[in-house]
DNA sequence: CAAAACTCGGATAAAATTATCCGAGTTAAC
DNA sequence: GTTAACTCGGATAATTTTATCCGAGTTTTG
C-alpha cells in the first residue's frame, strides 16, 4: 500500500505528535526506537518531513524534532502520504495505465476509484492528534 | 497497490479471457502487444499463472495460452492476485507492523481493516469473464 | 526429418527502493 | 572555547523488483 519510507514517516509523525502534545520534543535516536525502524533511513524521512513544513527541527544539543501544538489537530495523514508517496496512490490506475480516467477506463477503472476515493477520504479525515492520543493512551501501538 | 507483476498478469487474463470466451488460443507475442507489456517479463507472470493453474498453457507452433470457458466465470480476481503478490495486501499491516491486530491495533488498524475488506470484497465479486466482457465491447481498454 | 512457431526456465542485467556510512555544521552546557 | 549531543546531506551499499538474454524443449506443418 505505501512504500517503507511513508510507513515510517507516518509512524514517526505519531510518536512525535505523542510527545508534543505534552510539550516535549523528541529525536532521532527516539523516534527510530519508538518505532523500531533503521534510524538513518528514518533521517532521511524526517528530512524530507521538515522540507515540506510538516515537522520542525531544531540543531545541536537537546535539538530534534517537534509539531506546534496548534498544527497538531490540523496534519491529516493524507499530508504526509502526499509529502512522501506522492499522489499515485489516489490517482494512479489500478492496472498501471498511463492514461486512464472515465473516458477511457481500464477494466477496473469505476471500482477502484470507489476504494482509492474512500482511501483518500479516510486519510484526509484522520488528523495526528487523534492517532497520537490512542498510543499515549495505550490503545494502539507504534511496534509490534 | 499491485506490483507490476501483478498487473501485467491482471491485465494478461483479461485479454486471455476475451480471446477464449471467442475459443481462440492467443501467445505471448499478441497478449504482451494487447497490453503494452514486455514480452520476457510477462512470459514469467503467465508461467507463474499457469503453475498455479489459472490459464492453461500450449506449448510448440500454434501453441499459446488459453483459459476453459467453464473457468472464464469463475476465474475472479483474487485468485490473480493472490497468486502473484500473496496475502499481504490483504492481511499486512498499513504501517507495516509485524503484529497488528484487534488486539494490539496500531493507530490506523481499524481504518484500514475497512479499506482493506472492502478491497478483497471487489476483488473477490469480480470475475475475468465480467471484465472481459467490457473490453470485446469496447467499453474498457487494456492499454493507454 | 527439417523448419518454423511456440513455451520453459535458468542466468544475468538494469532500475528502484531501502539501508548505511561518514564528514560537516549547529547548539547547549560547562 | 571545548566538548557533547544533535541534525544535515552527499555518497555508497544492499536488497528487491523489474526487465532482458538465450539455450533447450515441444509441437505442427510440409
Amino acid at each position: 500500500m505505501f512504500s517503507k519510507a511513508c510507513e515510517y514517516g507516518l509512524k514517526a509523525m505519531i510518536s512525535i505528535s505523542a510527545k508534543s502534545s505534552r510539550g516535549e520534543r523528541t529525536n532521532l535516536k527516539e523516534i527510530a526506537g519508538d518505532i523500531d525502524s533503521p534510524e538513518q533511513f528514518t533521517a532521511k524521512v524526517l528530512q524530507q518531513l521538515s522540507r515540506n513544513k510538516l515537522i520542525h527541527s531544531v540543531q545541536g544539543a537537546y535539538g530534534g524534532f517537534e509539531i506546534p501544538k496548534d498544527k497538531l489537530s490540523k496534519i491529516r495523514l493524507i499530508d504526509i502520504v502526499r509529502t512522501i508517496d506522492g499522489e499515485k496512490i489516489f490517482t494512479g490506475c489500478g492496472l498501471g495505465l498511463e492514461a486512464c480516467d472515465a473516458n477511457r477506463p481500464c477494466p477496473i477503472h469505476h471500482k477502484f476509484a470507489e476504494i482509492r476515493n474512500n482511501l483518500a477520504k479516510v486519510l484526509n479525515e484522520t488528523s495526528l492528534e487523534e492517532l497520537a492520543t490512542g498510543v499515549t493512551g495505550g490503545l494502539t501501538f507504534l511496534h509490534r
